[in-house]
DNA sequence: GTGAAAGCGCTAACAA
DNA sequence: TTGTTAGCGCTTTCAC
């Protein structure tokens, strides 16, 4: 171990000391300059930054985060990263924090809550400070130990009414009128629904949204073919499959999301039903995937950058909130049809 | 803001010396507690753990960090997050090292040496004890930073003569073995190879043990027919393309992964070739989605959890070496062929 | 403008 | 077995 005092000491990870030493200033003066205090002269800052390079230095972000009580760094929590939409989601997130000097902390909940409450419980031990909830629906269990903890929250289509909270409201009504228009001026009448688990808030907007979209286009539901998946592709085979046991047909389904539309393809494609021809399907995500489906799939597309820069915003006008500035507590991230292959004219 | 010495003071975060005050003992033994020192009286220990429920209180990890040197931080830099193979690995790494009570930092390289000398700045910022590098191949930026930071690292299919390094390899051989073999069995003889991008190592590596199996498969190689792709799913359309333009035509292709040969699939769908009637597939990986394909891919398993887990046993044995126990530097994953339906005897 | 010094919350020597 | 105390590397008053 090197010691201070001895001529020879081993090369050490240079410290704010060293620093200070190389440049025949105190290291307050070192931590000003770096931290862009504009109460240093040039000419210290000059030789400060020398010394900085030479050593090839940079602070201790423990350290640094122990004395300022700010660790600069963010949590994100969605719901399961194996679906695409996620991975594309946090890497949008992780661009913009790590742009404006964050550092990021992810966890997978895969709608176990008492992985979720695991997960809130390092991040509060990392001193985090904020997390952005993107579960879409699963937030109960965490909401009050962050709340309690008075660590800024921004949640997906969730209001909370706590100063620290913030929401993400999610413009599904657009897209998917948009989506049932489409298939409404297609010649569709007879649309089935592929709804995502009930239990999650933003797969319930989705499906009221339906609703409301095919009275708006003059249509009626059939409840039968309303089925509940789980956002898989399993469990769009699966549901696929009630539908088929049905005895009337309908000519198009929507897809709560695009994995489920993806198993409605390869489902149909089983059943040697050819899409669009004999079925029009609909996702929603529009996950970097729904191009490269067969045939590519036409689906609502909610945009993850614009999610991620909402959540970032949030969380950071909170983080960074001046005593006087109101700050957004509402965010809206809109959402639009694209349409590709799997749309077409039903069957005369 | 709460200050020591005021009667009423605001509800705090709780620290190590609220919780040694209520427990009455030193914080020295509840430190102790804590960390599990065997020096400690039942009493007591029963007193502080009380005390600790109590006020739910949990340790400050930046300063437990500062002062102990370790900041119980892992490092994973994956090529592309949004490639699905990876985030199935991300998964399987955060799993056992949160159990080991380790968070873990990611990042994504996207094959840009920029990006990837950020990512390890900032993790050696953060005090990283150890990084992932599963970027097959591109990791020459990054090894002399944390060489020189002196950081444990294990690197995907490169050799590093450090004591700090380990290495996993991966047993392609006797999956590609059983791939050629698979196809030379069915009846193929024209068999076509989609290559990953020549400067990844693992491709390389591939496409070797492909030459060789094949060699061993007594199977001559039509060199025309040997592309190099890009790992992604439009690479393997466009190499499929390449393949299609050529006089003589392969009966069989197999992929450097499993994104390549899902392009295959769906090329080979849009020009009216039946899979596996007139064209057999073979990926590798066998990502999740690899079983939804149509028709569902064969292809040469690598499991994700193996390789998380080897990851993760590297990094750990180095960071928790003891002076006198030889740690384990080379650590092997296998593959295995699973056989699906994109498969099957060559047309007469 | 600049520096000296007091901690941030914890661990680990050292004493008792 | 327990407590006292000296820092870990940094930021931030408070003097000068």
């Amino acid at each position: 171990m090197a010691r201070k005092g001895t001529r020879k000491t081993v090369a050490k990870t240079p410290d704010i000391r060293t620093v200070a030493a190389l440049a025949k200033v105190s290291i307050a003066t070192v931590s000003r300059t770096i931290n862009g205090s504009p109460a240093v002269s040039d000419r210290l800052s000059k030789r400060v930054w020398q010394a900085i390079q030479q050593l090839n230095y940079f602070p201790n972000t423990q350290a640094r985060g122990l004395v300022s009580g700010r660790s600069r760094i963010l949590g994100i929590i969605v719901e399961n990263i194996t679906n695409p939409f996620f991975p594309e989601l946090i890497q949008s997130f992780e661009e913009i924090a790590v742009a404006h000097g964050y550092e990021i902390l992810v966890s997978s909940s895969n709608s176990d809550p008492a992985v979720l409450t695991n997960c809130v419980r390092r991040m509060l031990e990392r001193k985090v400070e904020g997390v952005a909830v993107l579960t879409f629906g699963e937030e109960e269990p965490v909401m009050d130990q962050l709340v309690h903890h008075d660590v800024p929250m921004v949640l997906a289509e969730f209001r909370l009414d706590d100063p620290k909270a913030s929401t993400i409201l999610l413009d599904y009504t657009t897209g998917i009128h948009a989506a049932v228009k489409h298939l409404a001026d297609l010649g569709h009448t007879k649309i089935a629904y592929l709804a995502g688990p009930h239990k999650l808030h933003s797969a319930m907007t989705r499906e009221n949204d339906f609703r409301t979209a095919m009275e708006a286009a003059g249509l009626v539901i059939e409840q039968q073919w309303v089925v509940e998946c789980n956002h898989t592709l399993k469990g769009g085979v699966a549901g696929f499959g009630k539908l088929r046991a049905l005895a009337s047909q309908p000519t198009a389904v929507l897809c709560s999301n695009d994995m489920t539309a993806i198993g409605v393809l390869r489902a149909a494609y089983m059943e040697g039903l050819h899409v669009p021809q004999d079925l029009s399907v609909v996702g929603l995500d529009d996950i970097d995937f729904a191009e490269f489906t067969l045939p590519p799939l036409t689906t609502i597309r909610l945009s993850r950058s614009e999610l991620a820069r909402a959540a970032f915003e949030a969380l950071r006008q909170q983080a960074e909130e001046t005593e006087s500035g109101k700050i957004q507590r509402e965010f809206l991230v809109s959402t639009s049809l694209v349409v590709r292959g799997s749309t077409g004219k039903p069957k005369a």
